[in-house]
RNA sequence: GGAGAAGUCGCGUAGUUGGUCUAGCGCGCACGAUUGGAAAUCGUGUAACCGUCAAAAGCGGUUCGAGGGUUCAAAUCCCUCCUUCUCCGCCA
């Protein structure tokens, strides 16, 4: 969400984004969003001058009443009631006026950063780095479920028995080494100066309209029925959620969080869950990043950010390689991302296993997460999330990488005080 | 789930026969005075958001959990909702 002030400073740096964007069909709302936005504020001002009057000549009844001058009183009673019309219909038009001023701000995308590159949809992006050999063994690297399976760590029929298509039984070697990958992360974060947090895996629908839009909301969230609950998406959510309508302390900042939560998603739309296995499913497990930080620190953050994640995939012997999402591939709310991809040796191509971005002040406008500068003002932090790591689809790297020749797949070295000491399994 | 109490400007509180509430007081905080320095003391200040303005100051508006209503006027009266706390019940 864009500060209507420097929309009004700057049209046309907003629609040369949204074209940028590649997103012409909004360009229109700039000029729509200056004409309300201007209604809006004539008849806000003229509303105010009204009410002041009334406010005034109120006072001066009260006075009037207190020395018994009743028949003054009911003149100046009459006089507001007079006003009253004009007033309550220069009320309705501001509430009306600002509610289609804020519904096309919404929609109007961030500022991109000048470093995005322009391109239009997901086959533009753009490789930035790659980590580590994408090897490819010499041996055939099944399936990822079919890996599983002969480690006896994956129930998928008793899966879409109870709960459908979509979920999993993990088990044995498989179940422990999720959990092991999970704590690891947990560690390698804390050791990197993040808080630990555990967050609650329901929010309220007021949070989750503030982290996310309606058509987002309908295609990924799951409700609890006759409550006020929702499944959260991402721990991003709720840790997010947090600050909602807070002001910071300046020395509170940064906040670097790091969350553990069990992520629910219903997957209705573009992708959907057409396929086996566990790269796409309703549930699963992530160890998430997010920062708060001052605007000027955000840039050296982000790159922190998706670093930690390429250190993690690293550490496990996993290739990996960052990828710049182009302008048109990047959601609404972002100044800039990054997806970390994990080498597959049986596709032989990368997947995403992480999306690490920078909201820029936009997240925090929408939310009314401010930080208290007495000097300057109140200002809108940056805001940042990445993904450390989400298995079991990050399981599918790991297996596949670390497969060897005899079936059985090898444990790096950080990962095996967390498997009780096996250097393999299988 | 049952019963009761309560939500006020960072914290704690005052304020309910509607009108100098333009929300008082205490604490905290900031600045200043005092001091060799400090403590103590004294003084001053102490919210957010929106509008107006080139900008600041100033001025105006809104906000006393949220929303609606009554009224010329609502922290105060009415309605709906939310939340928190206490006790009981149930339960990892």
């Amino acid at each position: 969400m864009l500060d209507i002030k420097f929309l009004r400073a700057e049209p046309e740096a907003v629609k040369e984004n949204i074209r940028k964007k590649f997103q012409d069909e909004k360009v229109a709302l700039v000029d729509e969003v200056i004409e309300l936005d201007e209604q809006c504020r004539a008849a806000k001002t003229r509303c105010d001058t009204l009410r002041n009057q009334r406010n005034v000549i109120s006072k001066q009844i009260g006075g009037l009443m207190k020395q018994g001058k009743k028949e003054e009183a009911e003149a100046a009673k009459k006089s507001v009631t007079d006003m009253a019309e004009e007033m309550a219909q220069l009320d309705a038009r501001v509430d009306e006026l600002s509610a289609q001023v804020r519904e096309r701000m919404l929609v109007i995308p961030n500022m991109i950063d000048p470093s995005v590159p322009i391109g239009r949809d997901d086959s533009e992006n753009i490789e930035l780095e790659r980590f580590g050999e994408p090897a490819v063994p010499d041996f055939e690297v099944p399936y990822h479920v079919d890996i599983m399976e002969r480690l006896q760590g994956i129930d998928l029929d008793s899966a879409r028995k109870t709960s459908g298509n979509g979920f999993y039984y993990l088990c044995g070697d498989v179940a422990r080494l999720h959990s092991a990958v999970l704590s690891y992360a947990r560690d390698f974060m804390i050791d990197r100066g993040f808080t630990y947090y555990i967050p609650p895996f329901m929010i309220r629908s007021n949070v989750v309209d503030g982290v996310m839009s309606f058509s987002e909301m309908e295609n990924m969230m799951y409700k609890i029925e006759g409550e006020d609950l929702y499944l959260i998406g991402t721990s991003e959510h709720s840790m997010i959620g947090k600050f909602i309508d807070t002001i910071l302390d300046e020395d509170a900042l940064p906040q670097a969080l790091t969350s553990y939560s069990p992520c629910f998603r219903k997957e209705v739309g573009a992708h959907g869950i057409e396929e086996r296995g566990v790269y796409r499913i309703h549930q699963f497990e992530k160890q998430e990043m997010v920062v708060v930080c001052r605007p000027e620190e955000s840039k050296e953050w982000f790159t922190r950010l998706y670093r930690n994640t390429v250190d993690f995939f690293r550490s496990l012997d996993i290739p990996v390689r960052t990828l710049e999402c182009c302008s048109g591939d990047l959601a609404d709310l972002k100044v800039k991302s990054v997806d970390v991809e994990a080498w597959s040796p049986r596709q032989k191509k990368y997947f995403e296993v992480g999306s690490c971005s920078n909201l820029g002040d936009a997240q925090a406008r929408r939310l009314r997460i401010r930080v208290r500068d007495k000097v300057k003002g109140n200002y809108f932090p940056h805001t940042l999330n990445n993904t450390v790591v989400a298995p079991p689809r990050m399981l599918i790297a790991f297996l596949e990488n670390n497969l060897r020749a005899d079936g059985t797949v090898a444990i790096p070295a950080p990962l095996q005080m967390y498997m009780g000491g096996k250097t393999f399994i299988g």
